[in-house]
DNA sequence: TTGATGTTAGCACGATCGTGCTACTGTCCT
DNA sequence: AGGACAGTAGCACGATCGTGCTAACATCAA
C-alpha cells in the first residue's frame, strides 16, 4: 500500500514548504497558491492534499510539534537524570536552523490564533507538554537528589518552563545567543542543586 | 494649533483599533478596510492618517511599545532598589487587560516581520531596551549590596530577561498563571541575593 | 463672503485570495 | 484488456486586498 505512505510523505512535504514561506516571508504570505508552488505543485494538486487552508496551517504546526516531540524522546534512555533532562530540554532551544524554522512556525501560526481556533488548541497542547517535561526533568533530578529537597517543585516547573521558552523567543532571533542560552540553562540547573535560604 | 493635535489623538485611536482587531481576530484579519471599520472610520479618512499598510503596522507596534515604556518610565523615582526593579519589570508582564493585549500586539506584529522589515527592527530595539532595563535593574539591586558580588552580570542579564519573556509568554495566554509569574519573579530577585556556591 | 487648506468620503483598478467544480492521467485489481 | 479510482491539473466565481485618484466638506484668514 505505497499510496498513503506517499500521500503521508506528499503532506511532510508541503508541510516543510509552509515552514520555508513562514520563515522567509512571513505568515501573511502563506496562502494556498504561494504554498503549491514552494512545494512545486499546482494549486488543485496541494489542495488534494490539503482541501482548505485551515487543515494546511493546522497540520503545519503540528508537524513543527511532532518534529520536536520526536527529537525530545529520543534521549529517553540516557541514564544520568542531569544530563538526560538538558539533552531533552535543549531540544526545544532554537540551537540550529531545525529547531529555529520551528520555533517560528509555532509562534507564527499562534498569531493567526483567533481566526483558525484550532491552531489554539494545538499551541496549548503543545505548551502544556513543554511544562509536564519540565516538571518531569524536575522530578527526576529531585529522586536524584540533585535538587535541594525544599524546592516547590511547582514553583520551579514554572520558573523553568518559563525561562526555557523565555532563552528560545531570544536566541530565535539572534543566534549568537545560542551559547549564551545553552549556558543560561544549564546554570539554572546548577543552581537548583543549592538549597534555598 | 489644535489641528495637529487632533491628528495625533486620532492616529492613537486608530493605532488601538489595531490592537482590538489584533487581539479579537488575529493579525490576519488587519486590513485597511476592516481597521477603518473598527476605528469608525471610512476608508479614505483612515489613509488619510496613515497612507500605506506599513505605516499603519508600524505605528501600532510602535505605540504598544511607547505605551510601556511610559508605564516602566513612571517606576524612576522608587527610592528602593528592589521595590523600583519588581515595578518596572511587572510593567512588562501581562497582569492585566492593557499589559495583555500590548504583547499580543507586539508577537502578532513580530510574526509579520519578513514582510514589513520595519517591524522587525522595532522589535529589535524594543527588545535591546528590555535587555537595558534588566541590566540597569541588576546593576542597581548589586550596588545596593542585594546581589551576591559573585555574580555575572551579563549572565543574570540573559538569564532575567529570558525568564521575564518567558513568563510574559506564559501569562498573556493564561490569566491564571499572572499570580504565578508575579511569585517567579520575586522569588528569582531574592535568589539573586544569595552567593553562588 | 470668499478663498485657501486640511480633512473626510468614496470610486476604480489590478492583484490575489479560498474554494467549488470539472477534466485528464496513470496505476492497480479483476 | 478493461474498468475503477486515487492523484494531478486547471478553470471560474465571488470576495477582499492595497493603493492611486478625485470629489465633497469643514474650518479659519483675510
Amino acid at each position: 500500500m505505497p499510496r498513503t505512505i506517499d500521500h503521508d510523505e506528499r503532506r511532510q512535504l508541503i508541510g516543510e514548504a509552509v515552514w520555508r514561506l513562514v520563515l522567509r516571508e512571513g505568515v501573511g504570505a502563506v496562502s494556498l497558491r504561494t504554498v503549491a508552488a514552494e512545494a512545486g505543485l499546482v494549486l488543485g494538486s496541494l489542495r488534494h492534499s490539503f482541501p482548505t487552508k485551515a487543515e494546511l496551517l493546522a497540520f503545519a504546526m503540528r508537524l513543527a510539534h511532532e518534529r520536536a516531540a520526536a527529537r525530545v524522546a529520543r534521549h529517553r534512555r540516557v541514564r544520568d537524570p542531569r544530563r538526560r533532562a538538558v539533552a531533552a530540554l535543549r531540544e526545544l532551544l532554537p540551537l540550529d536552523d531545525e529547531r529555529t524554522v520551528e520555533m517560528h512556525v509555532h509562534l507564527a501560526l499562534l498569531a493567526e490564533g483567533p481566526r483558525h481556533q484550532e491552531l489554539t488548541a494545538l499551541a496549548d497542547d503543545a505548551q502544556e507538554a513543554i511544562r509536564a517535561l519540565c516538571l518531569q526533568c524536575l522530578t527526576d533530578l529531585r529522586d536524584a537528589g540533585q535538587i535541594a529537597a525544599d524546592r516547590h517543585l511547582g514553583r520551579e516547573t514554572t520558573t523553568l518552563h518559563a525561562l526555557l521558552d523565555g532563552l528560545a523567543l531570544h536566541a530565535m532571533r539572534d543566534p549568537r545567543l545560542r551559547r549564551a542560552a545553552t549556558r543560561a540553562l544549564d546554570d539554572h540547573l546548577d543552581a537548583l542543586a543549592r538549597p534555598l535560604p
